[in-house]
DNA sequence: CTACAATCACGTGTAAATACCTAATTTGTA
DNA sequence: TACAAATTAGGTATTTACACGTGATTGTAG
């Protein structure tokens, strides 16, 4: 038997971390380095450990750098770390566009431990891994050779600055007269970004924005709780 | 060594779900009847079962039913059920309300697995836990006897059947005119419904809306994921 | 240097939202 | 039955939002 397989893990909730690296302690092939509660911990760990873990296994949706922009930086400096992207959602588009950005399996949180473990080994070994459900989106997308513009949740960076803080003034229930008030610009400014993300973010009104930006979570709100 | 305390826990993901079983597998003392996927499937198992739970673990942003329409069932049906509230959310009004409807203890899903055991065996024996933080907002709670309308949020049952309608409507970026005709109702009707949205939501716009209606997950839409 | 995108700004017009009102009918329930 | 709440609908007015345009700066990357 060679070696254990060497992983670790990022997600923002505690007891999730721990619950995972009590069900993958169970089995004696794995070995947890270390975890991260976010992305910029995970990063940052990463630069300082002296041993590199095989595989990360991170959460999409995190504070300070989720897990599209961490898979981006963890390939740029350590391209030999294969990623397994975990999350809830499990959508088409979403699943392709991480899998462009470089992650080498998906991973449901809905999912079994047993699928959990399987994606390990599999990509331990093979180097990746996709069940039916991924591989059939994969091969759909490569099929669709018309619409190269495969739509990147996450991937906000067509969302120039300034429209981001027009948008988030919008999402504070601000209205245009005041929004160029705070930004110090003229109404008609304000109205043109406005129509600006409206075309960018296929929405048709106000409302359509705020759902746009809090399903991203590009605006940071109180929560209510 | 008396008999094991037996618990039920309810989280929409499984891998969540399966690794606190696993935490709590490693300690002797406790016994995990069974799990549940949504609140629906909580309450459902629950009149099904024969031998009922001395706690209930439950998750409060879930499917079909949260934690907090569940709670006030379990506490209607299985007054003996003691539950405990796991979530991600930490905020002073927010735990003040879970309590208020019966909630025994509060376990944030950023904490230890040390600290849910605590939890656990200290509601098993003395009937409730609070940590220093909870209890603290407990007491500024009461000591607040003038403001005896604790914002609860997700309790929206202040917001009546077409109300909502209008407001989902609203976040689906339908206007005025288009939601009356949907609802088979005058368009000042519908303007009357928004009206008293903004009043009851304290909101200012239709953002404003929008935000409270995602924020509680009112409202389902299409994940962009 | 020259595209190109981002930012800024304006004009004109219509549609929608919002702010004040009032009030009839239905519905649930004490 | 009586009361409260919900649902329905209207009047009048102002403010915002949205749909079409146009065009001048700036910075930056090819």
């Amino acid at each position: 038997m060679s070696s254990k397989i060497t992983l670790v893990l990022a997600d923002d909730e505690l007891l999730f971390r721990q619950g995972l690296r009590a069900i993958l302690s169970k089995n004696e092939e794995f070995e947890v380095l270390f975890d991260a509660a976010d992305g910029l911990d995970l990063v940052t760990q990463l630069r300082k450990t002296d041993t590199l873990p095989e595989i990360v296994i991170t959460d999409l949706k995190m504070p300070e750098l989720n897990g599209v922009e961490v898979t981006k930086i963890i390939r740029e400096e350590f391209p030999e770390i294969r990623i397994i992207a975990l999350t809830s959602y499990f959508s088409k588009p979403f699943i392709l566009n991480m899998i462009s950005i470089g992650a080498v399996a998906y991973l449901a949180k809905n999912s079994t431990p047993k699928l959990m473990v399987k994606t390990i080994k599999e990509v331990a070994s093979k180097g990746f891994y996709y069940d039916d459900t991924v591989f059939k989106f994969i091969q759909e997308g490569l099929l669709s050779t018309g619409e190269r513009k495969v739509k990147s949740p996450f991937d906000t960076s067509f969302i120039s600055k300034r429209e981001m803080e027009v948008l988030e003034l919008i999402c504070r229930q601000y209205t245009t007269p005041e929004i160029a008030e705070k930004l110090f610009i003229s109404p008609r400014t304000v109205e043109g970004h406005r129509t600006n993300l409206l075309l960018k973010t296929e929405s048709k009104n106000i409302a359509g924005l705020v759902v746009f930006a809090l399903q991203r979570e590009l605006v940071k709100l109180d929560t209510p709780y």
